[in-house]
DNA sequence: GAATGAATAT
DNA sequence: CATATTCATT
């Protein structure tokens, strides 16, 4: 009964660690490592984060998601209201730990598919942004992020529902743009995120039905060992730019434009993305055991977080969660 | 008061 | 456009 980690991912993990020099050119390191540790972790007062998935801590993979500091020089950062003038002082070390904000969160495939299992398990109903969050022991991850996500989920299963009669799980076309609504672009880029993992079309239609019992049942916190951590933030910020031009979709179907990332494909001959030093990775507390019950039949296996097939180009896997 | 959902802001 | 943040209800 000890499912210790394999060593394998994690001995990746570390060797596509950036150099010292690859990391970090315009965020972070501004900050104190004391500084940086007296951040580490900025749980909001409602969002007690009871993060029911936190065994052995060891180096964990987990990323500190400790503000980057933009401190008093920001780059051409678009999120950085350099309010935290004050602090910084090595001694004073007061609590500036509130008012710090967090960088935007990167909804990658993976985040996504949790998303979604944890969607597709508890059931529209259940589903509010709360019992998601906790299914998804996704460490860093904030109540307030799934509920924008869900948000935009909505959106996307209504509009889905609305335009396409047997879509099917992919979703492909996205509907094309048939119904003169409003569909352009937009539905292209946002389907790339959605479409890409299973949608369980259960979701729509599905009005005021009786959904049988379905208890807790910490998906993430059941699955392997894989302890995500929503910490992916602190570097996408380049990538955000990228992603944002390409768009343009030539293909109907298969690539939509898919993931072109330029500078996947070629620009950068390594993963210029791994970027996330852990200064003081260890900054997470193991809470006590999560309210995990026995069911752990969920575990299922939906597509990796990358649509694969589909001539679709692999997409940027962040974090060293090895592979789902 | 906390949480959700929608609207709005960045 | 993707998230964050704010607002109105419950």
């Amino acid at each position: 009964m000890r499912e210790e980690e394999e060593p394998n991912w994690f001995a990746r993990w570390e060797e596509q660690l950036p150099s010292p020099e690859e990391l970090t050119p315009l965020s972070q390191t501004l900050i104190t490592p004391d500084l940086a540790l007296a951040f580490d972790i900025p749980i909001a007062p409602s969002n007690s984060n009871p993060n029911p998935s936190l065994h052995h801590l060891h180096s964990a993979p987990t990323l500190p998601p400790p503000p980057s500091a933009p401190s008093s020089q920001t780059p051409p950062d678009f999120d950085s209201p350099d309010h935290l003038s004050a602090a910084a002082s090595g001694g004073g070390g007061d609590e500036p730990a509130r008012t710090l904000k967090r960088p935007r969160l990167v909804w990658t495939p993976q985040l996504h598919k949790r998303f979604v299992d944890a969607v597709a398990h508890l059931g529209i109903k259940n589903a509010v942004p709360k019992t998601i969050m906790q299914l998804m022991s996704v460490d860093g991850l904030t109540r307030e992020n799934v509920a924008s996500h869900l948000q935009k989920y909505r959106l996307y299963l209504k509009r889905m529902q609305g335009l396409s009669s047997s879509a099917g799980g992919a979703a492909g076309g996205a509907a094309g743009a048939g119904a003169g609504g409003p569909i352009s672009a937009a539905d292209a880029a946002t389907d790339q995120l959605f479409a890409s993992g299973p949608v369980p079309h259960h979701f729509l239609g599905r009005g005021p039905g009786p959904e049988p019992f379905m208890p807790f049942v910490p998906v993430a916190a059941l699955q392997h060992h894989q302890q995500i951590t929503a910490a992916v933030q602190q570097q996408h910020q380049q990538q955000y730019y990228q992603q944002r031009h390409m768009g343009h979709f030539g293909s109907p179907t298969g690539s939509t434009g898919g993931y072109d990332h330029g500078f996947l494909g070629r620009t950068v001959p390594q993963p210029g993305m791994h970027r996330m030093v852990g200064p003081a990775a260890v900054g997470l507390v193991p809470p006590p055991p999560p309210p995990a019950p026995s069911a752990a039949s969920y575990v299922e296996d939906l597509e990796s977080g990358s649509r694969g097939g589909r001539g679709g180009r692999r997409v940027l896997t962040l974090f060293p969660t090895g592979e789902d």
